[in-house]
RNA sequence: GGCUGGUUGCCCGAGUGGCCAAAGGGAUCUGACUGUAAAUCAGACGGCUCAGCCUACGCAGGUUCGAACCCUGCACCAGCCA
């Protein structure tokens, strides 16, 4: 899982297409190859939870830092107050109570990624300490002179929201500007000479780079930024089912997490797999190989799948779900399962527990969150898309299932569509 | 502070007194075909005790037999002016 050494980190982030935009070049890849770089990401708390999509940047860290460098990983206890603007809309602001508590969550779950012992290890920063100090006054003297409106105004970001009719906030104007001051002050304390962000952000890691330059001429500074991760058709990797897959197990549950990857398109299968995994390009090479060939045997997906889950939540939680999956979407006869192993895998799905006796299948979809309301069962009913232990419900909206239907006695497996799936347990007497 | 325009279902967006649970598009869900993939085709897409009823078109009131549509006030957003 350790990828081979290589001559400078720079080749290897290029080679994965990590790589979206980036300053000088040749200049870059020297200072990589040179000797420890010390390079920062931020994470702003706007929820409380990181995703999917702030795995591109947390792995690259981690790849950088396995590479000699040394990481600063900043979660934004201050931009997170401000709020980075979007393209559509202004953000609503959060309680201070409210982004401290995520600013905590944020660093927990990085922490794990990252090595925090040795010549080279990473630490935690949070810009909440070197702005909460400091005076408007001494803001807009000290930090707004070196900052022209005219550029500021031309920043994609802001921008696309002065021509949108939801206009901006003067706060959310100035969040370019904390951003800058994030990078200057990260320099001078620690030195750090790069910083990293998603593509979305390189107006803000110029603004900071155009900031140190004038403070600091003396400093030489980068920036880089990883690319949108994309599925085949353009849109936004990282949702399913209406939400986004989060790191948090109690947000989305390790055996959702494992199945988002396990889908994953074969189109892509072969890009996530140098974005997001740590295998080399042989391995890689050879689960293309497979997916070309064979793909519905779904080996790069369930490498894929098996590695992220590990990554995230550990080989314990990885192998307790990829041994459900194999259970559950196995096609053989759920009652050929013994008891330990169904309960097992059971345990991974979203569950409810009713009452022994009869109960109409809607309300097992309901029960189960599989369906949110009745009416949406009932549609599911009807369009033919429920099932009760893999077995398609015939009977319509008025299907029921009784303690016949349970497996091993106690459980029943309730499917919404394809690969929805939930465990009831019918308890008491 | 003034003026003008705006606020519609997850998103965009039509709708200017009854034929509106509200056109159209997107997203989403389900089915068929498959491989827990994609593409394609088809259907669905507020809720419920579902041939009916309830709740909904920024909020609160009003006019009317009847209002998303008209009137009043309020809130919020944008643009212009000062």
């Amino acid at each position: 899982m350790t990828s081979a050494p290589a001559a400078n980190v720079w080749d290897e982030l290029t080679w994965r297409n990590l790589i979206s935009a980036s300053t000088d070049e040749t200049a870059l890849k020297q200072m990589l190859g040179a000797g420890p770089v010390t390079y920062y990401i931020g994470f702003d708390p706007t929820a409380p939870s990181l995703h999917i999509g702030h795995l591109v940047q947390i792995l690259t860290m981690r790849r950088l830092q396995q590479a000699g460098h040394r990481p600063l990983a900043l979660v934004g206890g201050a931009t997170g107050l401000i709020g980075d603007p979007r393209p559509t809309a202004e953000r609503v602001l959060n309680s201070p109570e409210v982004v401290a508590g995520w600013v905590d969550k944020l660093r927990a779950q990085i922490e794990p990624f990252l090595d925090f012992t040795g010549p080279n290890a990473a630490t935690m920063v949070n810009n909440l300490d070197w702005t909460s100090g400091m005076s408007a006054i001494e803001f807009l003297r000290d930090m707004g002179k070196h900052f022209r409106v005219g550029k500021m105004l031309s920043k994609d970001a802001v921008s696309a929201r002065l021509n949108s009719d939801a206009g901006i906030s003067y706060t959310e104007f100035s969040y370019q500007i904390l951003q800058s001051m994030d990078y200057l002050e990260l320099n001078r304390r620690h030195g750090c000479t790069l910083q990293l962000g998603g593509s979305d952000q390189w107006g803000n890691l110029t603004a900071g780079i155009d900031l140190i330059h004038r403070v600091r001429p003396e400093q030489s500074v980068h920036a880089m930024s990883t690319p949108l991760i994309t599925k085949a058709d353009g849109s936004k990797f990282g949702k399913s089912e209406g939400g986004a897959i989060w790191l948090d197990p109690t947000m989305t549950s390790p055996y959702a997490f494992f199945q988002f990857w396990v889908n994953a398109e074969d189109a892509k299968i072969v890009d996530y797999l140098k974005v997001f995994t740590f295998r080399t390009a042989e391995e890689i090479a050879e689960l293309a190989e497979s997916a070309a060939t064979r793909p519905q045997a779904r080996e790069a997906q369930r490498a894929l799948a098996r590695e992220m889950t590990t990554l995230v939540h550990g080989e314990l939680a990885a192998t307790r779900v990829e041994e459900a999956s194999k259970a559950l979407f196995g096609g053989g006869d759920l009652s050929g399962l013994d008891e330990g192993t169904l309960g097992d895998a059971l345990a991974e799905l979203p569950k409810a527990q009713l009452p022994r006796g009869e109960h109409s299948v809607i309300d097992l979809l309901v029960a189960t969150g599989l369906s949110k309301s009745k009416s949406e069962a009932r549609r599911t009913l009807s369009d033919g898309g429920g099932y009760v232990n893999n077995a398609k419900v015939t009977g319509g909206e008025a299907a029921t299932v009784s303690t016949s239907d349970l497996l091993h006695d106690r459980w029943i497996l309730v499917r919404r569509g394809r690969r929805q799936l939930a465990a009831v347990e019918l308890v008491g007497e």
